[in-house]
DNA sequence: TTTATTTGATAGTAATACTATTATATTTGC
DNA sequence: GCAAATATAATAGTATTACTATCAAATAAA
């Protein structure tokens, strides 16, 4: 199942944008050329006149839309993270029992989606690995509060604190919902970035994906146990 | 107790830098200062024209220790990492019960240090705040597996290893020692980035530091519970 | 005291991250 | 169908960055 981009209403935050880039080809051109460039050269080495290359304008076109390359990452991060969110909120619309709602959102937080049996967006796996090797670096800024103000992480907070509070559901006295939320999913991401790159941080072999089952066994023990 | 950073000898990996920093009075205020200024304007601001002007010397001097500012960074957290591993070496050396050992690490790799009852060098608290706020930008990059075969990391996974060989000694069968691990040194710095700056995500108040607690008390659930 | 070695001073370059201006298409309203 | 609005392209320009190169002056080692 793909999903178009253009068509899916999924909300990104209007401070990081001069003028929708979904409202127009060029601006479509310029979403999906940065996410193609930026997982080619990394967000370092980006820049517009690259882009501008790449799909046919110029940087001054490129300029209307955006305010800087951060603002793209920016954009593109956080319609990953509304994503997310779409998807968490399909999948335990209907599910009674909480902890299966935890289970699944772990899943959506944690594994790389199977388009074959799973709802995908377009763009979907190819941000996500964009957001595992970028994201920490968009949030680590001196900007950080400024962006914060202007709501740029608060599709991110949503998701934080809707995970949390399931985890309450199921054990009201657990002390750190959020942390151990926020933990897991920057920590999935983190975890493939080193199995990838730096193995011998993880105990990842070639076989099969053990990111998730880590992060499902570690979540259950801590909300489940009393010391 | 505080002990002079150039007196120590914390190695640092060679291919880091072209002529050793702790060699002479200029190698030492360029370690010295680029902390101050990539702590004042944040890694991406931080240029060698600004620590020129800063240490009252020149671009081309400072050229002639370091290669580039991404190899000044490395340095710097080389050098945290070799300290972080060192303090861990001092406090577990004598600890007979595993367990015990395990909370000596956890605390080493979790807490701010406090410079009134225990030993900390020479600028280890500053290291550690750039540490939380730039080092994962120094990971994530597409040079990494250039750096990962020069050695760079190899500090940081010896910690990594040292730390899951305990783990194993408590619960031989725990699957995720490594990831684990990782994911408690990362995590620990991300969650002290996020209580200052997006509160949310965290649990943390003004009063406690909840970040030991909270990956002291995750980690023993995680090793000692069979599910 | 000669000779290395280290530092300083200065200049220069290609690339980056923009801003500004003007011209040319394209769309829309009437 | 045409004027008016809007979007895009083309081009130029600027301050800063991340370096490299050269040469002279200061300092230390033999």
């Amino acid at each position: 199942m793909n999903h178009h981009f253009s068509k899916m209403s999924i909300p990104v935050n209007a401070h990081l944008f001069l003028k929708d880039p979904v409202s127009s080809e060029l601006g479509i051109k310029i979403i999906n050329g940065s996410i193609l460039l930026i997982s080619q050269l990394g967000f370092e080495k980006f820049t517009f006149k690259k882009l501008a290359e790449e799909i046919e304008t110029t940087e001054a076109s490129i300029y209307r839309y955006f305010e800087s390359k951060q603002k793209v990452i920016l954009y593109l991060i956080n319609w990953y993270w509304s994503c997310i969110s779409f998807r968490i909120y399909m999948s335990t619309q209907n599910v009674l029992d909480p902890e299966d709602r935890l289970l699944k959102c772990i899943h959506i937080l944690t594994a790389i989606p199977d388009p074959e049996n799973e709802f995908v967006l377009d763009n979907e796996l190819e941000l996500k690995q964009l957001v595992i090797n970028e994201s920490s670096k968009v949030f680590l800024t001196k900007n950080v509060d400024d962006e914060n103000k202007l709501g740029v992480f608060s599709e991110y907070k949503k998701v934080v604190e809707f995970v949390s509070s399931i985890i309450l559901e199921i054990n009201p006295k657990y002390p750190f919902p959020n942390m151990l939320v926020s933990t897991i999913m920057e920590g999935s991401n983190q975890q493939r970035f080193f199995a990838a790159h730096l193995p011998r941080l993880t105990n990842i072999n070639q076989k099969d994906d053990l990111v998730e089952s880590f992060f499902t066994d570690t979540l259950l023990k801590a909300i489940k146990n009393e010391k």
